[in-house]
DNA sequence: TAAATAGTGTCTATGAGACATTATGTA
DNA sequence: TACATAATGTCTCATAGACACTATTTA
């Protein structure tokens, strides 16, 4: 249907947008959350932030915040990933290009805020583990850390946040074989085995090693993946680093 | 982040629900859009409506409509997939039940929208093609069309919607060969070519008979389609009819 | 030399694509 | 009988999984 309010529309466009005034109909609070991701100390961590107002006051969630939404048509704010970058930037310290970052799903049921009525466009990010470290706590002085995401269910998250987790990492998992993600979770240059082992992580199980570096030779051949002169040094033989050139 | 406003949190979490007063960001319209597909005369088709307003008038548009919000924090209105359905049985005249609906994407862009900030939280609905000859204009008696989707640039959609259109269509071919969705698309009991058909239409090529028999034969085997005891009478040799059972 | 990890090769099962052939109805 | 469509079978190729084996470095 239309999105017209319920006023007979004026003879042209112009004076109709001109005399258009909002107000009809309630709307709901807009928000964008975050599902960060990374891989550290061997293990998929999502970056959490301590609540430090009610509701769930003390409890971990998901960065984000609200949309930034202008009041008049000639100024109606800022685009939702524009938003999803913002908060990245200001929660984790990342520079705003550094980071993969694609819409997830949008969670808008009632009272899953219990305040008022709150839609959020939840986005997922990918930060590179030679990153994450930097990750401080933002502007705000938010308190922020990296969980593993298999001691989640124990934190209780804030609202409906575990919800939110759970089908970032189906995402996740689900992209993993058919397109580029896991690339933005290894450094520039990388080796077969850490890539690897970003596989294994995200899927929770182990990958033959053969058959794994077959796939990588077929994306090598595609020109989908370069590999560069240097090595990487290990506690036995060293390994080739290749860097993702991009193309596909 | 938190959604919380700026001012300080008082001791307890009902004293501070008790105080919250919205007001403090402006807030963004909401509406849901459904891309309804189905097929027709052997073509894949979309279902569009006519705007009868400004902006955009006479222009062909998705349907769709706002979402109801509560304002109260004890009144926060209908989920957002309600409101989806709601929308799809008002504007179709079909049964809430009879169609399959899922979340798309979200279109949040600033100035998607001429008269403010809307956001749309965009879904895709699946009718059967014995229902759809039943889809009647709504209770707004607006002006409802089934169009082929290969006609759509011509006809300029209002809005992003030929955007949202060509995600949906994207998402359907996806998820078209590991996923049940083709069985939305076609009569409760089909016959393999009727199945195939509807691939071909949506893949938009055509697909060898043997091979996808092959595979219908697996899904058979595996119980995910029974064999009915009917026939269906064609120009030749009558086809045998199956059933989706649904398991998975 | 032993240990550890990198890197390679092989066998098998499965599924897709191309295509040929048979079966059974209608006109 | 001609024809159209249903239904089946066959050959080849690409890929995944399991697993054995070789190569090269460090300790």
């Amino acid at each position: 249907m239309d999105h017209d309010p319920k006023t007979p529309p004026p003879q042209s466009e112009e004076a109709y947008l001109e005399g258009y005034r909002e107000g009809r109909h309630p709307r709901p609070a807009l928000t964008v959350d975050i599902v960060v991701l990374s891989i550290l100390d061997n293990e998929l961590k999502v970056l959490l932030i301590r609540r430090k107002a009610h509701p769930f006051r003390g409890r971990w969630a998901l960065p984000g915040g609200f949309v930034s939404v202008g009041d008049a048509y000639d100024d109606q704010g800022e685009d939702l990933e524009q938003a999803a970058r913002r908060e990245l930037a200001e929660e984790t310290g990342l520079a705003e290009g550094s980071v993969f970052l694609e819409q997830l799903y949008t969670f808008g049921d009632a009272y899953r805020d219990p305040r008022t009525r709150i839609i959020t466009v939840a986005y997922y990010a990918l930060v590179k583990p030679d990153l994450a470290p930097q990750v401080s706590a933002g502007s705000d002085a938010a308190e922020a850390e990296w969980h593993a995401v298999g001691d989640l269910p124990a934190l209780e998250l804030a609202f409906d946040h575990e919800r939110i987790l759970q089908v970032a990492l189906e995402r996740v998992r689900g992209k993993l074989d058919y397109s580029d993600i896991a690339y933005e979770l290894v450094p520039d240059s990388f080796t077969i085995g850490e890539l690897r082992s970003v596989h294994e992580r995200i899927e929770g199980r182990k990958l033959d090693r053969g058959n794994f570096r077959r796939r990588f030779n077929r994306a090598l051949e595609d020109g989908r993946i370069e590999q560069t002169t240097q090595l990487r040094p290990t506690s036995a033989r060293p390994a080739k680093l290749y860097r993702f050139s991009g193309r596909r």
